[in-house]
DNA sequence: CGAAGTATTGAGACGTCTCAAAATTAGTGG
DNA sequence: CCACTAATTTTGAGACGTCTCAATACTTCG
């Protein structure tokens, strides 16, 4: 099921086992490919592996009893993903493309942690990030208008993904509603208006390319 | 301007330097009070404690521009706060009522951990369940109606700050409602709505001592 | 090219917010 | 301790933003 790879990808991000992420960290790592919506971990299930995304996107997600859901994060290329202190995982996650992703077992993390400081340093400082974002989010959750979070969702994949000017969102408008606690609708007139007003621009024959006209504008509507 | 002191009091939660929280670790620890509403750090200042109620309460949030606020975070008796990883604080803190706090200077707890492996772990773990907490909020802010999130709340406290089976809560409505991402009449009318239901009573003449009658029915609420 | 999935747009419903007033509680100084 | 004032909470009525439901358009994929 696992394969071994350490060939070295040409990407900018750092990934694990390079030194730097995970610092000079002797870590068995595997590659692994899920497809389109497939489950890379559910919530409340061991948390055995940690996850880097190599290629693709992922989604991280809690779901109520009814089947309302909440998106916590999206992992993109070079994210690290699925990192728990706890034995089992606090969210769903789910490839949103076809996705490759390096994982390590964490008991050799844990085991390498213990002998080198530096890496349970690293260790901290994502969960930090991870902590960081999710109090950022809380705010825009719990204050912030329609028009505002679609702006700093804007915002913030453009400084994650940007290539070459144009942003290629991997994730639907639903996605996006449920990382923003909004619906579908909502986020399509919000980015609809953005377009209206000249902030932003639909690319070729598909409505994910987006080209951000204003960031200085877009920035203003994010408080 | 801080009174070192190292009575013990009789209080049931454990404290910094007691071991537990953070391990035997031999840090310099300091009380202070601070009164009803007077801010204990702000947001963006350098990190240059750790704090711990040792008796009131704090609330964290984060405002916009236009005075919007979250708070992200109430701390009880026994809690830690304060704690960062970074050079700066991410949130404002304020005393709720009278409080005092035990204080550690950050870098002599960095000291520690860098000697210590298990002050170091109680770092990470501390971290992480302030990390877990603001995922569960953000399901809350995110996707949960004002009968749910006003139903949590009232679980947490329950869970967090009940004597005798009464729940002083230390908080305002506005306060109550900033960290739900709700209004203050909304946070009332939805407390005043599960008083009619028959869940909860109020007691003596304040408003802000509430007796839970039903907590399996609030939790039904609490999807 | 047809079918399924996804995005847009519209119209009306609904939940929460806003504004306002009254009731209650807390704080202050005599 | 009381009287007075300020602050907080409750309650009401209407406004507003987002949601729901529905139809149409577009894109992707077999």
């Amino acid at each position: 099921m696992f394969v071994n790879v350490n060939a070295n990808s040409a990407v900018r991000p750092k990934f694990l086992g390079e030194h730097d992420g995970l610092s000079r960290a002797q870590v068995i790592l595997s590659e692994f490919k899920y497809s389109r919506g497939t489950e890379v971990f559910g919530e409340a299930e061991p948390a055995e592996y940690v996850y880097q995304v190599v290629e693709g996107a992922v989604r991280s997600y809690k779901l109520l009893s009814d089947g309302r859901r909440q998106i916590g994060a999206f992992h993109l290329v070079g994210d690290i993903f699925g990192l728990e202190n706890g034995a089992v995982h606090r969210f769903t996650a789910e490839a949103i493309v076809d996705t490759t992703v390096r994982l390590a077992k964490r008991v050799n993390l844990e085991h390498v942690a213990r002998a080198d400081a530096l890496v349970a340093r690293d260790l901290l400082s994502m969960t930090t990030s991870n902590l960081q974002h999710a109090e950022n989010h809380m705010l825009l959750l719990g204050r912030k208008t329609s028009l505002e979070r679609v702006a700093a969702f804007l915002l913030e994949m453009d400084s994650r993904l940007t290539a070459a000017g144009v942003m290629a969102l991997p994730m639907s408008r639903r996605d996006i509603a449920d990382y923003l606690g909004l619906t579908l609708e909502t986020v399509s007139r919000t980015l609809s208006c953005l377009h209206g007003k000249g902030l932003l621009d639909f690319l070729g024959q598909t409505q994910r390319q987006i080209v951000l006209r204003n960031r200085s504008e877009l920035a203003k509507l994010d408080l």
